[in-house]
DNA sequence: AATGAATGAGCCTTCATTCAT
DNA sequence: GATGAATGAAGGCTCATTCAT
């Protein structure tokens, strides 16, 4: 074989999904790294922007200015070269600032902070690490064999976030139906600010949002999920 | 034989989506339905399982049990039975309950009928029409061409039924940028309850909604929201 | 078998290629015959303008107004409507005017005679029968299996017609190879101003010729060539 | 490798239709010829015989022995494929000595010069680059989007020669319409020799011309040619 | 007397992948 | 260490024709 020198890099078949996170230490830059590196960068861009599905092997090569063996060569297959990008991606969401909260703070503080830090960045076309949100956005939509990956990663620890700050607000415990149907309402919420092709499709003359918009939104959303919690801590279930 | 009166089945251009509907009279249901009535149903099942793009001519034929170019005789093109599918689609969204409520109810009764007819349609899967709802989420993810035909029939009309009863509720006119947040609010949390392809794959062990669970889902959007909407008008924008 | 009660369309395969012209008799205009005439006007106008191969089934139905399966039915086969317009070009060419000259006539008139009627013919898009021209012209470019027929009929009674007139105003006989390259001379002129794809599509900007330009044309290729021929007389062989 | 000094095989868009002509070296023909000139040398064959429309990639892969992507894969698509053989084409005919004569020689000297040197590789079938003159052939009996770039190239410029040498030797300018004529009378003469599918499909016993016939029948042309000019020389217009 | 429906072969193109150096 | 070349499967679509009333 004649594989280039990464650190055991057979590539995995569709079974195991972790991958090690490629270590940081960027291989000794040793210039003919150069392809691989473009190659990925390329990738984050285009899955980002139009999915697994929706970028094909041409395209990626074109625009890496690579052969159109290189993503088989460096990554084994499509599917690889997408895992290492969604590797990132889980990376980059899982250090995120949105349930980076202060020990001490209130659940109150708590749904405020995930909603004003995360829904920006979903919102915003140029927001930092959109990109990670638009590959979550897509596996949502149509997922790949991923998909089970990134539920187990991103999906759940934030929901299990969100549960606990729910659940102490209304003074139950997280087993609590009328939790789970509060976080799934909150996290529609921020959802549904996140650039969407249909709306680009369909209506034409659809404008984008100013960040004081954007910022309307996300204190929209707080004070409308606080208030619909707490009313439902009210009545009992 | 059970086609519709056009005589010949001349497909028209790309210019106009609107189709008069088919005519309604689905001709007696005579078991051995004709190769047309079966491409339309197999076209209802597959697209609404995998979408426009995720269904090839072949599959449609393969499943109907009929040539291969029996899809473009029938329907001209791919996206020709694709319209067909859509406009039934469209029809049958549009003569639903959901906002069709009586003219003195008010704006509280309205959202809570709206919710309480919807959601159960949307997340039951043995509900009639969810296929129409999966359309339509398919259309959201990864629109085609139809996608202005659908938001103009069908997106739009629910949004201004429900800016109008959350108007009323505040206070305020339609213009408020509020009443756009909360209507947003309440239609993201209902379609999260819509079955999801990710949630498929990405939690093998998920368990379906019993009936009970989406009436109380549905019973917990209508007080959610409602709180939401009350606590909103009395802060002032 | 159902058969439409025209004598004999026993529709021959591609061995014989006359046909008997259908007679004239319109078939006691029995009202559904109809189609059957539409569809040789289409035809007629239609493979003149394009060609045998460049027309569809399809395109003769839909503009006849007819079924998809009425060529089938009434001429057996594409190349058996095409015959009958072929036929119909035949009959037209063959009783031309343009080599019915008066039997006292020198050969000088002849020629300029043959060619002030045969060319504006070809050159202008509006004149009568130009279709069984440009039918000709297609035969000659993507020759059918009806090739052989054409040439019989149409081609060598005016290469004697020239032949001979040549041969008289050279004063030797028709087998002098002097003659035929005269008559290709001449035939090959005359060809060249029929309307043209390559012309229109090369030439985007390409005017039309008036009816002066046309008839000069006609006048300097009979000038040009009795010259020629004149010339070619007086140097021998 | 044989493949022209193009790192990737990035196929150009439809807007120019001009090569670089594969920078000349065919690079020591070496018997195990690639696959991409074995599709040349195929397409070449098979368009000139068959025009662009007469040939399907199916039938280029198969005779190249050749995959059915292969000609995806090196020309982008069939057009591409077709126009780099009408490059070599029209490299063959802008080279070719026709129009190439010393700079001294008299109207007459060029006439007879562009007939006696034009005609013979027009008729003869053996001769070098008949298939050049066959793809022109085919091009203007059905012009493909390459027919703007073939009028450019091969067509204006001989009219222009001619034309200049027959203005000359009428004694006015080329703008005289009497020049138009007489260049369209030379030329037409000129390709009614090109070998001709009607003729082969039309007369099956039509015999090969000779050489010598066809020196005999450039020397008629030329001087049929002649004496036409002389003629409407005199006359005036 | 005619037609709506269906058919099978074939079209060009695109795709992810693998091979042979 | 990397790539130009090739591949087979599949994509949507069009065609002239034939079948079953």
């Amino acid at each position: 074989m004649s594989r280039p020198s990464r650190s055991a890099p057979e590539h995995r078949g569709a079974g195991s999904h972790v991958r090690n996170g490629r270590g940081g230490a960027r291989s000794a830059a040793s210039g003919d790294a150069a392809t691989r590196e473009r190659l990925l960068a390329v990738a984050t861009r285009l899955f980002s922007e139009r999915g697994f599905r929706g970028v094909t092997v041409r395209d990626l090569s074109r625009e890496a200015n690579a052969n159109l063996a290189a993503v088989n060569y460096h990554f084994g297959d499509k599917l690889g070269l997408y895992r290492e990008v969604v590797a990132m991606a889980l990376e980059d969401v899982h250090v995120d600032p949105t349930t980076d909260v202060a020990a001490e703070s209130t659940p109150e503080e708590r749904i405020r902070h995930y909603v004003t830090t995360y829904v920006p960045r979903l919102a915003s076309p140029r927001g930092r690490a959109v990109w990670a949100q638009k590959i979550m956005r897509h596996e949502m939509n149509d997922p790949t064999p991923l998909a089970p990956w990134i539920a187990e990663v991103v999906i759940l620890p934030r929901m299990r976030f969100l549960a606990e700050a729910v659940a102490t607000l209304m003074g139950t415990d997280m087993g609590d139906p009328r939790v789970g149907r509060c976080v799934v309402s909150l996290q529609a919420q921020c959802l549904s600010y996140m650039p969407n092709r249909f709306r680009e499709v369909a209506f034409p003359g659809w404008r984008e949002m100013t960040d004081a918009e954007i910022r309307a939104a996300a204190t929209h959303i707080a004070d409308f999920t606080l208030a619909g919690i707490r009313r439902l801590a009210e009545q009992g279930e």
